[in-house]
DNA sequence: ATTTATACTGTACATATATTCAGTAAAAAT
DNA sequence: ATTTTTACTGAATATATGTACAGTATAAAT
């Protein structure tokens, strides 16, 4: 993302300032207002400069039409609930959501993709619980010693994950369950994605 | 909170759809459009009903100037973090916080007051592991069973509740450490509050 | 050296928008 | 039985607002 000059700077400001306590953008009056400036076009310009860095949409013609892009509103979304069953991949097709929750981007230290709910108790020792949410990151790019969404087949697992050349291990955190050792190639078999974060709603 | 009409749901729940998909709120027209009315005043006498019962406000003159009433906006607080250190308060005081961060109101099935950074492994076996964060909801309304923060003069901890008459007994989940058997009554020794959820950053 | 971006003032104007007034009709409350 | 609330259509209008155009001036980039 492009840098802002110290103006372009004050102006963001002053639009994430006016939403906070009103709850709607600000027209170009109401900047001009806030940071004193004299003409309408002084703040139109500072809007378009923004809007050419990526900070902010603009809906030509709608009053109060600004939008702050994603990576500077603490946007809320919403993510999907997978249920983590036996059989079954954690896909984000409908039918595999479970429910929508509210969520803040900047909750976890990395981004993610989906919740998973836990359904047994084979990463115990982990710390994860029957009905924590884990939130998942979808991607392939694991490293020994990440809690990772692997697929077999129909089967998705919750798993540590630990590679020494095309040999994986799929270890669980609880010693009444057993790991399982699997070639990196075998067909029905690949990672979904990796843990970047847990809530636990009581 | 006064009751809603369905038309009235419908309407509050456009605005709310609008805001998320637009980032402003919509016109009398956009609300018109989207719900299929043919009058600008339909959606101005519901905007004026749902403004009376309390769930939104406007800002007289301003266009798009709606603003959702807390209790109905997903709101975005900020809410401290607080380290649990074996010789502390997790008071507000703010020498003992350590950051804020920003959180959803509706993220736990119950409302909460800071979050406790834990120390230490004594409630391993219920899932809380180092540097979890646990929601806490100050209250002393507790019940067995419950996951409570218990203050001991200056020895602060997070145990499992039990009581039988005077008798409270504080259990940790981890056979590694003792369990606390202490008067009710005693002096210097009070319930700070109760685990509402649980946060792994990672 | 010339273009482009920054940083404004000031005027003007089409249109986007809130808001009022005049009705109609049915349901709910008093 | 009468008033109030709900739930609209339809038309009219003042004003709130975006936006273009004409300038001035300085700094940065090419």
């Amino acid at each position: 993302m492009k840098e802002l000059t110290i103006q372009q700077k004050k102006v963001l400001q002053c639009i994430k300032f006016y939403i906070k306590k009103t709850g709607f953008p600000p027209t170009r009056a109401d900047i001009c207002k806030e940071l004193g400036f004299k003409s309408p076009n002084a703040a139109e310009s500072h809007l378009r400069a923004l809007e050419k860095k990526g900070y902010i949409s603009i809906e030509n013609g709608a009053s109060r039409g600004i939008n702050l892009t994603d990576n500077n509103s603490e946007k809320l979304e919403t993510i999907p609930v997978i249920g983590l069953v036996a059989a079954g991949s954690p896909t984000l097709a409908d039918e595999n959501i479970e429910k929508h929750i509210p969520y803040q981007e900047s909750l976890f230290l990395s981004d993610f993709d989906y919740f998973l709910r836990v359904k047994g108790l084979s990463m115990k020792d982990a710390g994860i619980m029957e009905d924590d949410l884990v939130a998942i990151k979808k991607t392939t790019d694991v490293r020994n010693g990440d809690i990772v969404v692997a697929r077999i087949d129909d089967e998705v697992t919750l798993k540590y994950f630990q590679s020494s050349g095309k040999q994986i291990k799929l270890i669980p955190a609880n010693d009444n369950y057993s790991e399982i050792d699997i070639d990196k190639d075998t067909e029905g078999f690949f990672i979904e994605g990796k843990s970047v974060g847990l809530i636990r709603e009581n």
